[in-house]
RNA sequence: GCCCCCAUGGCGAAACUGGUAGACGCAUUCGACUUAAAAUCGACCGCUACGGCGUGCGGGUUCGAAUCCCGCUGGGGGCACCA
């Protein structure tokens, strides 16, 4: 780009003459200049406590404090930056670089996430490897990256598609496949449940200890080896699931929970998901919801974070009861879920899941005296029931969703006893009850859910009221009966008592009780009748983990001819990806639920098949060919920062200690971590779950030693842009649309080439006609003004709009410190040498002061208005004075780096301030000569005195008095409050 | 439907535990320099009938509220047949 260009669209033009002005040409010249000099000194390099990695000096840590920042790393797409996406990464540079100067050890690196769909579907446009196109994008990423002056460690960058990092992706699949959940031992970190060895769990069974789930009485080795197998699957953290799934035949895959959206379709792609039953990898990731939730209290994360953690877990306390099902084949045990067993009193029907087991047993005619509205026209239960379950696993979840509030369901000719009342009660089948959601049943109270009296109503069923409202409340039942039920978990109990011997042999009665208590009064009596007993649900489901896709890692797992699967042995882990003939996936119409799922890795037969020793002799086994989900590579790459080369553990004892560890730092904690975690807030519930979920099985096995991946987690707020579209709705390009004269009503109105546009507000997208690329803000104004434009524009969490015009202010603040160091013209270096007089020492040390707070704080934004103020001091200097210059200059180094160091060397430093110690207050000078002070009369300020800072109360309270004694009247103030120095309020007489 | 967050000049925003509302920047206007323009430097920069009034609206607590409480309005986000 030459001059000329620059000057003609930069609104900071610069005349022939100054020749070391600095415009957009020389930010770019000192920039590259200096990100070569840190590359080549190795500046960034953060020491390892010991091998190979020291700092660029060849020093190990040696004892400093360890500092741990990280942006959550990107997707290397091909669509390149917009200036939208950088802001994290700069605000976690700013504070690495903060850190840094404050003398600690910085870790600060980037790597890329880089499995997933868009690279294979790209691969599939342009036909060649997606790992020959995600290299690609990864250079380019790391060229634009390395453009903005990140201080990144480059030896500790790594993608999650190599060989030596798949390969402990996998190890770690094969330790959370080789070990269970055991809810009755504790920790390491001291709270109930933790993950074991899945051979201790193989001990017990076979020391009879614990008893063998379906095969009682038998020993374990006599078991077979496939049943041995189904036993432990029911116990292991990864494990073959055979329930219900997502399945998205439009992308060929199935999908986690997290992955599908409210409507019922695919995120990505937004095609119809079903709901099958095939036989996909699984995480116990529900075993660990007590601790997912109580562990939030341990780390300083954004409170919204937490709630959308805790609401997506959605932990639920309540009761399971048994309900006596009398069926043609037999008395069977029906469990519901409740979490107001106080209601049981109010139940007047129950409803299953379509798919649950009972149904299996429904009777071949419809009971005597059967309403026509429960049969649905049908003349067997069986008929029934069976069309039912049919039609229902053919809805999409978006049918399922769209359907929501209208009741469907029949009546299965099968009746249940109420345990508590002994109360005959029919059982319906409907799919408003979901089968992977508590117990797949419920007891149906109309009289206290919206969804059971809806459904009351439908069918004609009894509505029962036991709770009403509290008696101050105003409101009484009659306000709901006949209209809606009672919905509330305050309330008090009514008309809820048994006195019959029925069950227990004696009389409950919750009559007048509030509902906390009725409660408690019911599960014990449950309990204690041995029909029921408290329990805990979850909303969260357990981790669909595999997918039928090329381009992501393999399981190292393999089945025998029995189909048992079987670990690959670690040594000979990695298992890389085969060439296929088409990794492009198999998708199928998107509305055919009928379809299955075909994985692209089996097309290589010859890598399917394999012959392994696996300590019982050569045999032949089949790979598992599907592939591990885009999460995987990022549940643990945090850990990996620390020593990608490591070939012997996923990760170095000591180094985690010193980076991650339990209290390795002073603001760590016992949940140790990352120190600061910078990212979208878009992840809340996915990456950041399923990594802490790792985090903790890593933990409880030994292999980490704190119980939180992440200690303080920051969400950057979104850069928004205008976007304007013409009349037929049209985007038109931003930067072409001129702003005219508001219309008549007062708002604003916009053109472009002379038709009227109109303007909205949002993100900012190609498809949206209004990107700014970091490129350009290179060209035209150089990365240190990008940076420091990014970093003022408003506190770091909050979204902020983008406005390119605004950009001149940052430019015009280096422009005027420049100045205030070289000499435009002859390029000379121009600060004075004089001490600093008494007003420009007192402004340093506020500054310094200020700032640090500022830093401290996470706020750059106001840390710049300070350090704008002290600039604008120096410029009504005639020289500024180089003892206010330099700690001006540190400070400006975490946000403008380049610039900063350019300065520095010119003032005469010959090494990088990159380490330099960050400017110390001297607290002599901080503070005010005077402050003002405002004398309020009723909240209203009426005087304003410059007094000093410590000065008197009392003599403040006189001074005060006496300057607003005309507006007192000679009548004695009734109260005085003073708060010295800086206000006196005076509530008058009278 | 349930849960959460936010609202300050023409614009982006400051204001730490309640204590001078509008720091800093953009834009606008004016002045200096210049033949002129740009750039630069400087000034002004919420409204005002000059009494005051002002932090989305209406109340409350307090000597004092942008800040705390209650009720609205508007905007954004999360969850959504989860028993």
């Amino acid at each position: 780009m030459s001059d000329n260009q620059s000057g003609a669209h930069s609104p900071v033009n610069e005349p022939e003459t100054a020749r070391f002005r600095y415009n957009a040409a020389m930010a770019q010249q000192i920039e590259e200049k200096w990100q070569d000099t840190w590359e080549g000194q190795g500046t960034f390099w953060a020491a390892n406590v010991s091998g190979s990695l020291t700092d660029g000096e060849g020093r190990h840590a040696d004892g400093r404090t360890s500092f741990f920042a990280m942006d959550m790393f990107p997707y290397p797409s091909g669509k390149g930056l917009h200036v939208g996406h950088p802001l994290g990464y700069l605000a976690t540079d700013v504070v690495s670089r903060y850190h840094r100067m404050k003398g600690e050890n910085v870790l600060h690196a980037m790597g890329y996430d880089a499995f997933g769909l868009p690279a294979e579907q790209f691969a599939v446009q342009t036909g060649q490897h997606p790992r020959v196109t995600t290299e690609q994008n990864i250079a380019n990423m790391r060229r634009q990256l390395r453009r903005m002056g990140l201080s990144f460690d480059d030896r500790r960058s790594f993608a999650t598609i190599e060989p030596g990092y798949v390969r402990w992706t996998q190890w770690i699949f094969s330790r959370i496949f080789d070990s269970w959940y055991d809810p009755d031992k504790r920790n390491p970190s001291g709270s109930m449940g933790c993950a074991r060895p899945i051979g201790e769990l193989v001990e017990q069974f076979r020391s009879g200890e614990r008893p063998i789930d379906g095969h009682e009485g038998q020993a374990w080795d006599a078991l077979s080896e496939a049943e041995r197998s189904d036993v432990l699957n029911e116990y292991r953290l990864a494990y073959i699931s055979k329930s219900p799934v997502n399945w998205c035949p439009g992308l060929g895959t199935v999908l986690a929970n997290e992955e599908v959206t409210a409507e019922g379709r695919s995120e990505r792609g937004n095609f119809p998901v079903f709901q099958r039953e095939l036989r996909q990898w699984s995480m116990r990731i529900t075993a660990y919801g007590h601790r997912l939730i109580e562990d939030l209290n341990a780390i300083d994360w954004p409170e919204k974070v937490k709630l959308m953690q805790r609401n997506w877990i959605g932990e639920s306390h309540g009761a399971s009861v048994d309900f006596t099902v009398a069926t043609p084949q037999g008395e069977r045990t029906m469990e519901i879920y409740t979490t107001r067993p106080d209601t049981l009193f109010g139940t007047t029907f129950c409803v299953v899941s379509p798919e649950h087991p009972l149904l299996a047993d429904v009777p071949e005619q419809w009971p005597d005296g059967t309403p026509e509205a429960w049969t649905g026209g049908y003349g067997s239960p069986r008929e029934a029931v069976a069309d039912y379950r049919a039609a229902a696993a053919a809805k999409t979840a978006k049918d399922r969703v769209d359907d929501a509030g209208e009741k469907t369901g029949l009546f299965t000719g099968l009746y249940a006893t109420n345990p508590i009342t002994g109360v005959q009660l029919p059982v319906f089948t409907a799919d408003y009850v979901l089968m992977d959601y508590g117990t797949g049943a419920i007891m149906a109270v109309p009289g206290g859910d919206q969804r059971d009296y809806d459904f009351a109503v439908k069918f004609g069923l009894p509505v029962i009221y036991t709770v009403q409202p509290l008696p101050d409340s105003g409101e009484t039942l009659s306000d709901y009966e006949g209209k809606a039920p009672f919905v509330s978990h305050d309330g008090v109990v009514i008309n809820s008592s048994v006195d019959a011997t029925w069950k227990r042999g004696d009389a409950l009665s919750i009559d007048g009780m509030r509902v906390d208590d009725a409660v408690r009064a019911v599960t014990a009596w449950l309990e204690e009748a041995q029909v029921g007993h408290g329990t805990t649900s979850y909303r969260l489901r357990d981790w669909l983990f595999s997918r039928q896709r090329y381009w992501g890692e393999p399981f190292p797992v393999v089945y025998d001819d029995e189909g048992v699967p079987h670990l690959v042995p670690d040594s000979m882990l990695p298992i890389n990806l085969p060439d296929v003939p088409d990794y492009s996936p198999k998708t199928f119409d998107p509305d055919d639920a009928q379809s299955n799922p075909e994985a692209p890795l089996s097309r290589n037969a010859e890598w399917v098949d394999v012959t392994l020793d696996l300590g019982d002799g050569p045999k032949t086994y089949h790979r598992d060919t599907n592939t591990m989900p885009n999460w995987a590579g990022s549940c643990w790459y945090y850990m990996r920062y620390l020593d990608p080369h490591d070939e012997r553990h996923m990760v170095e004892r000591d180094e985690y200690d010193y980076w991650m560890g339990p209290k390795h730092n002073a603001t760590a904690g016992e949940a140790g971590g990352v120190d600061l975690y910078i990212g979208g807030v878009e992840h809340a519930v996915l990456h950041l779950l399923y990594s802490r979920f790792w985090h903790k099985v890593l933990f409880d096995l030994g292999y980490v030693d704190s119980f939180e991946p992440f200690h303080k987690l920051f969400n950057q707020g979104m850069i928004q842009a205008y976007a304007y579209t013409d009349d037929r709705g049209q985007y038109v390009p931003a930067d072409e649309v001129e702003e005219g004269e508001p219309d008549a009503s007062g708002e604003p109105t916009f053109t472009w080439r002379g038709q009227r546009v109109n303007r909205e507000f949002g993100k900012m997208g190609k498809s949206l006609k209004n990107i700014v690329t970091p490129d350009y803000m290179y060209d035209h104004y150089g990365a240190d003004t990008f940076r420091l434009y990014e970093m003022s524009m408003g506190p770091l969490d909050e979204s902020r709009p983008w406005n390119t015009r605004n950009v001149v202010g940052g430019m015009r603040f280096l422009q005027r410190l420049w100045r205030n160091v070289v000499d435009e013209h002859t390029g000379q270096t121009v600060v004075s040498d004089e001490a600093l007089d008494a007003k420009t020492l007192k402004l340093l040390n506020n500054t310094i002061a200020d700032v640090t707070a500022e830093m401290e704080g996470m706020r750059p934004n106001t840390a710049i208005a300070k350090l704008i103020v002290l600039n604008n001091h120096l410029t009504g200097m005639e020289r500024a004075p180089r003892a206010a210059v330099e700690p001006l200059v540190l400070m400006l180094a975490p946000i403008a780096p380049h610039i900063a160091e350019e300065l520095w060397s010119r003032l005469g430093h010959d090494t990088s301030l990159a380490h330099h110690p960050w400017p110390q207050a001297d607290e002599r000078y901080v503070g005010q000569d005077s402050v003002t002070a405002v004398v309020q009369i009723k909240g209203k300020v009426r005087a304003k005195l410059e007094v000093s800072p410590d000065i008197d109360p009392d003599e403040l309270e006189r001074m005060a008095l006496e300057a607003v004694a005309s507006r007192l009247g000679g009548v004695p103030p009734r109260k005085v409050i003073v708060k010295a120095p800086k206000i006196v309020s005076i509530v008058p007489g009278q």
